[in-house]
DNA sequence: TCTGGGGTCCTAGGACCC
DNA sequence: TCTGGGGTCCTAGGACCC
């Protein structure tokens, strides 16, 4: 299997440079307002002249003007870099026979079938980022390896605007003295864990495989041994969004149903307007003052209308305010198992 | 310094069934 | 006093990612 992984550099903060070139050079950092006051919010993402400054993504805005004042903050406009990843996802498209979208930014290409070894993948990369750059002026950094995780790990380790490969005869070595910390899917928390046993590099885990499950759980257990026996081999698959959410910051910090029901109600309104169906699933999502993150929800067996889930929602949440005694900082709810069609009146009849 | 707004996948206990 | 063995579904929460 040849696998490459594409990641669009910066990406936010590149279609804003690439919308107005005069920002290039200078520190741009895109943020996302949550409306309370002037500059609440963080910051979805920053050009690589404003990182250098300190200014990073999940970081609130107020801490980023201070270090970055003349900085250029710029609101997200999600719509507008959508539309530039769908045009760039259609032209990575015709460099393999499977597209793999992670997210909004980065995407799997099989292109096991197109070449016939990896010094070919690299010409075939050089390629596609040629062509990106040309018809969309968007910067990307490729990485080729014989599996997704692999791919995505040395991509990784080339940013920006670069290409990296692992050659199958390299795979071995690469994995085995890998810092854990750099392997997809182990956090912070996973990362403490593993140390704490002894697991510094991914090669570690194989001796350790006895006690592997009682510290990670089964399914990550399985993936760090494939991974580091080089057994990993996960298919490049398109893969459909399973579940919408809409979710807003509240005006303040309140456990009052006033308060909280016309965001949730503007909540419902917007998600049901991104699917394309009809949810057999409706959760609330309650973001508490403390950041700790409660949900609720409810399944059905036939599709939920937009008002019928407005009270199923208005249900819901006040399960989670008789639950917990904390006031709410943001609402929001998730839809979950979209359907064309089979709403409760199909259903009766 | 005071913290957005999306997503994915997994775990674990209880309900329920054979 | 001892009381099987699965299986699936539902729900809530955790960890991780961008």
């Amino acid at each position: 299997m040849i696998v490459l992984f594409v990641d669009f550099d910066y990406f936010f903060a590149q279609v804003e440079e690439i919308l107005n070139p005069s920002l290039k050079g200078k520190p741009v950092v895109v943020c996302v307002y949550s409306g309370r006051t002037k500059d609440s919010g963080a910051v979805a993402t920053s050009n690589y002249e404003a990182r250098k400054l300190g200014i990073k993504a999940g970081m609130p805005i107020i801490k980023a003007k201070e270090i970055g004042k003349d900085a250029i903050f710029l609101p997200m406009r999600k719509e507008v870099y959508q539309q530039v990843s769908r045009r760039v996802m259609n032209i990575i498209s015709g460099y393999g026979d499977k597209l793999e979208i992670a997210s909004i930014d980065e995407a799997y290409l099989d292109i096991t079938r197109r070449v016939k070894d990896f010094d070919e993948a690299k010409e075939l990369a050089r390629r596609l980022k040629a062509e990106v750059l040309k018809k969309e002026r968007l910067r990307v950094t490729v990485g080729i390896g014989p599996n997704k995780v692999v791919a995505k790990i040395i991509a990784d380790m080339n940013k920006p605007d670069g290409l990296g490969i692992i050659y199958p005869e390299e795979v071995k070595d690469f994995l085995h003295n890998l810092d854990i910390s750099k392997v997809p899917g182990v956090g912070k928390i996973t990362e403490e864990i593993l140390r704490k046993a002894g697991i510094n590099r991914l090669g570690d885990v194989v001796n350790k495989s006895g006690e592997l499950v009682n510290l990670v759980g089964k399914s990550k257990a399985n993936y760090l041994l494939s991974l580091a026996n080089n057994t990993y081999h996960d298919p490049v698959e398109s893969r459909e969004i399973t579940h919408r959410g809409r979710y807003v910051t509240l005006p303040e910090n309140t456990r009052d149903l006033n308060r909280i029901l016309p965001s949730l109600k503007r909540s419902i309104e917007e998600a049901y307007s991104k699917v394309d169906g009809i949810p057999m699933e409706i959760y609330v999502v309650a973001i508490m003052e403390d950041l700790d993150i409660m949900s609720k929800g409810k399944s059905f067996k036939f599709g939920v209308s937009q008002d019928r889930a407005l009270s199923v929602a208005q249900e819901l949440l006040n399960k989670i305010l008789e639950s917990d005694k904390r006031k709410l900082r943001r609402v929001g709810v998730r839809l979950g198992k979209i359907t064309k069609s089979s709403t409760l009146e199909d259903f009766l009849h």
